[in-house]
DNA sequence: ATAGAATGTCTCATATCTGAGAAATATGAC
DNA sequence: GTCATATTTCTCAGATATGAGACATTCTAT
């Protein structure tokens, strides 16, 4: 029998994936995508803000150490441009829920809060690799950093959704995903 | 001053871009985004169901109008296609929370259901779009139809992103769609 | 200025969600 | 088998969301 995951992160796991589809939705949902009871996961967390900071710290951590290895063995910008994307996916709704959470109207980023600053030390990592693809005039004149960030987590939710419906080979969800990021910004 | 547009419509409006980022949220949310008390919210609409269902109404109104009017006035499948992505980009949070509600897991797509086929009539509109152009030779070897559908739902949610962050302007970003888009799938 | 319609305010009953106690049951290690 | 721990079941009180009645206020057209 396969290892039992820790209650405690799949509930997280759960809510991450609930909320990321209805932040709103009742804790009960959250709990029977856990499979567990309602009591059990109140056992874990004390309130719906608790069961939210763990999902934040778990994609925090997912985002972090994803993108920093990549980030870490690779130096040229095209391919950690390349390994990005590969990294953005692998972390799926994690990626795109933490991206979410930072950058709704909502949201007051301020570099005093932790949770902020290390979502800026993640994703500037992203936003600079596109800044050296800039300088080094390897991107298609005229197209903005701004742009290509946003396309990039388009095509990551593009790819999520892809993995989702089940209609896309999984092999070839990330080499697609790669042709149609490479060639929709690079010279 | 300007025509005070019908409050039916606001609240219509206003359910439509908040349940588009949480579906759960209090009807308290969407009265507040519509500058409107709760009282007169349901003096519109019997419950939240009735006010999902004009939702649902407008979303497919807007997208089959738009969509429509790009089939009937195009005849060839690129510039159907481009102009497709242009019309998309003008619905905006219509076209992805209407794309959204009948792609999750838990709806059930049923042909009976009228919404299901209005949904299906507008949006293969733009499936056969696609599969024009696959025949045609035009898409590179290799992509799927599902892989473009899912990128081009990417790619509008980029476009609605950047619209909201306002930190790509405004005239460049159907550009800057359109030439990811074709790029990106186009031999 | 005034009637009629639309909206706001205050209030309330009901429904659903939330968080937790207590005891029963399942699970796993030894 | 026994014990310790984890989970479920049942229960309940408080919080929040929902839907609507009654009346006051504002707006609009004439």
């Amino acid at each position: 029998m396969a290892v039992m995951k820790d209650t405690k992160q799949k509930i997280t796991d759960a809510a991450i994936a609930i909320f990321n589809e209805d932040f709103s939705a009742p804790l009960e949902t959250v709990a029977e995508k856990a499979e567990v009871t309602r009591r059990t996961l109140h056992r874990y967390f004390k309130d719906r803000n608790d069961l939210l900071a763990a999902c934040h710290h778990t994609m925090q951590e997912s985002c972090r150490s994803s993108i920093g290895a990549v980030y870490a063995t690779y130096t040229e910008p095209l391919e950690r441009f390349e390994h990005m994307l590969y990294a953005a996916i692998d972390c799926g709704v994690k990626f795109s829920f933490l991206h979410k959470l930072h950058n709704n109207e909502h949201h007051n980023h301020s570099e005093v809060d932790k949770n902020c600053s290390d979502y800026d030390r993640t994703f500037n990592k992203f936003k600079s690799t596109i800044e050296d693809l800039q300088n080094k005039g390897l991107i298609t004149g005229g197209l903005t950093a701004e742009w290509i960030e946003m396309l990039c987590t388009g095509i990551v939710t593009a790819a999520i959704n892809a993995e989702k419906a089940g209609n896309v080979a999984r092999i070839n969800i990330k080499k697609f995903a790669w042709y149609s990021l490479s060639k929709g910004v690079l010279v």
